[in-house]
DNA sequence: CGTTCAGTGTCAAACTTTCGTCAAGTATGA
DNA sequence: TCATACTTGACGAAAGTTTGACACTGAACG
């Protein structure tokens, strides 16, 4: 129905490129998009997701000659029988190797480590939430994500099993395979669930104090909420803003929480040209000793304009967790010497 | 009213040039606006937020050619669509929001009833909250809200504190007598809140089930999460899959999760011309057991296509209470029928 | 073992469509 | 009067379209 794309933006929501949407088009019919007056492809959603669909199988290793003929259903019944398992965390999403390796699923996940010590510590729980998801069960996924807190710690529970879910799930959405409502279904119980790590800690009055949310332009505020967890987990008093703050909001929200620290995510859209200069308006309206300190996905595309600003950048959260927690310790000794 | 501009304040405003915005005109009726007897161009809000969201959208890659025959709402989806993520209200970038009317009583709120022997029992409780809000401390306002829980029970709580707390901090928002970043603050706390009352109740597996979320279009989630702590609360069992969903994914989701009713949230835009045909999509695909239930305060202004579908349109969130208990019990009694 | 061949993803060339921008000439309005 | 706006026609960059070709892979075959 409506929506009406173009063969740029279904390239990217399926992860294909041009020529290969129109390549098999020509050669398979695979579909069968609509035209513009001038002949330009119109695609609707339905011919987006089912070119997500057939994507996902063909990089399950099936040929495009295969599978061009299949129905939606066939397809879904492919993709629910071999992959039921998740990526690892720090694999990159969607590009098509030339079919190559692996015509299996990638099931086991821990890719190529065949026989390290460490498998792939958070697949079972990350499997579980899946089906959960599926079946748009709380209780069950909430259970689950408690396992994996009890078996994995707050910072394992954030690393191996929601930042890879939230990703996996993302992108089985964005490819047709899981609905809307799911998404939505499995993003809400875990931001609650993140938030809720972040409340089983209780701080002073005299405790750090951090500023957390995403600058304009960011809409996610998943990435946004680990972060608040961690800090609350090494002791921070987190104010949490949520997402798409202009740099005044976010510079009033320090000034007025009195916070020493402001902690920013960066996800989604990767390149904003707007961004870097929010970036440097925050910088400048906020005091001088007001640390800024920035995670997410794409923080590193931003890289000029953060060390411009002479931001923390924390490429993982593991990292994030190491600088929150250097910049806690000398700061508690500072307020102890001036505050009282 | 609708203050007229002329197209270089348009342009301004929007961001686009005076050129390009008489070429999308010419060229794709993207807009009409009315002229001055001299033929100027004079462009009304309405016209101005429609260009805006026209801007947006292009920006976001896609041809003008597409979308200039599309609906606001249209445009509205494939902003938060590629955002991926639920719009708050301070998403979109600059429009005043054509509301503005509303000289309703602010915090006093229990409207109306002035002289009622019962004075306004969560005054004391939004006040505080309000500071709260204004500090950015989450504890107190947490604090705060569980105490007005013990002291209201939960519909209390939100019917007295929550629903007009959220109403006047938008208000002070649009206003700009609170910042951005504390409307956040407070919705996502307050959120977060509601959420966990929920979870309180545990349901057996025999419970009667219902999807709850918000029609395409309708942003806000804070009303359905309150549908969803009084349904939890009766003992239903609850799938919450969040706002802005098509007919389509609300109709998969009750099919998933095997649900014998929906309830669906209404506050704002308040006249939607799609919405109606949304419902009628959505009533066609549901199973014809399936009970519709529509609560919110712009549910009245869609009364007719309500009725059409034969949905239960609760006022308020006492008779939604009562529209709940009522469902859930004939329901049981038919269901240890036929599945025993 | 080397050759052939179908299946695929990618690319190039040449042409078309889309769309922002501009220029010229005229009209409006404070 | 003079900045601003209107219409029409046109230009050029970006992106889309088609056709055809190339490189690589695996399987089949002599």
């Amino acid at each position: 129905m409506s929506a009406i794309a173009s063969i740029h933006t279904a390239a990217t929501r399926t992860g294909l490129s041009t020529h290969t949407i129109r390549a098999w088009e020509r050669r398979h019919h695979a579909i069968d998009p609509s035209r513009s007056v001038g002949r330009h492809r119109l695609y609707s959603e339905a011919d987006i997701r089912r070119l997500g669909l057939l994507a996902e199988v063909s990089r399950l290793g099936h040929g495009i000659g295969k599978i061009a003929r299949l129905s939606n259903v066939e397809l879904l019944e492919i993709i629910d029988g071999a992959a039921l398992s998740v990526r690892e965390p720090g694999a990159s999403p969607a590009f098509s190797s030339p079919a190559s390796d692996a015509p299996e699923a990638p099931l086991g996940s821990a890719r190529g480590r065949k026989g390290r010590p460490s498998p792939d510590i958070g697949e079972p729980f990350r499997r579980n939430c899946l089906a959960a998801v599926s079946d748009l069960d709380t209780c069950r996924l909430e259970a689950e994500l408690r396992e994996a807190q009890i078996t994995l710690g707050d910072l394992g529970l954030l690393r191996f099993v929601v930042a890879p879910l939230a990703e996996h799930i993302g992108e089985q959405w964005r490819l047709g395979v899981l609905t809307m409502a799911q998404e939505h279904f499995f993003s809400n119980v875990a931001k609650i669930f993140i938030w809720n790590l972040t409340r089983q800690y209780h701080t002073g009055a005299q405790a750090p104090r951090i500023v957390v949310g995403t600058p304009c332009g960011q809409m996610h505020d998943m990435a946004a909420l680990m972060v608040s967890a961690c800090a609350a987990n090494l002791g921070w008093n987190v104010a949490f803003v949520g997402p798409n703050l202009p740099a005044h909001e976010l510079a009033g929200a320090v000034r007025r929480f009195n916070a020493q620290c402001i902690a920013l995510s960066l996800t989604y859209p990767e390149d904003d040209a707007r961004l870097s200069d929010e970036l440097l308006k925050l910088r400048q309206m906020l005091p001088e000793e007001v640390h800024v300190l920035v995670g997410g996905r794409a923080s590193r595309n931003y890289h000029k304009a953060l060390t411009l600003i002479g931001a923390r950048q924390a490429a993982s959260l593991e990292s994030l967790f190491a600088d929150l927690d250097s910049m806690r310790r000398p700061r508690e000794a500072a307020d102890a010497g001036t505050q009282h």
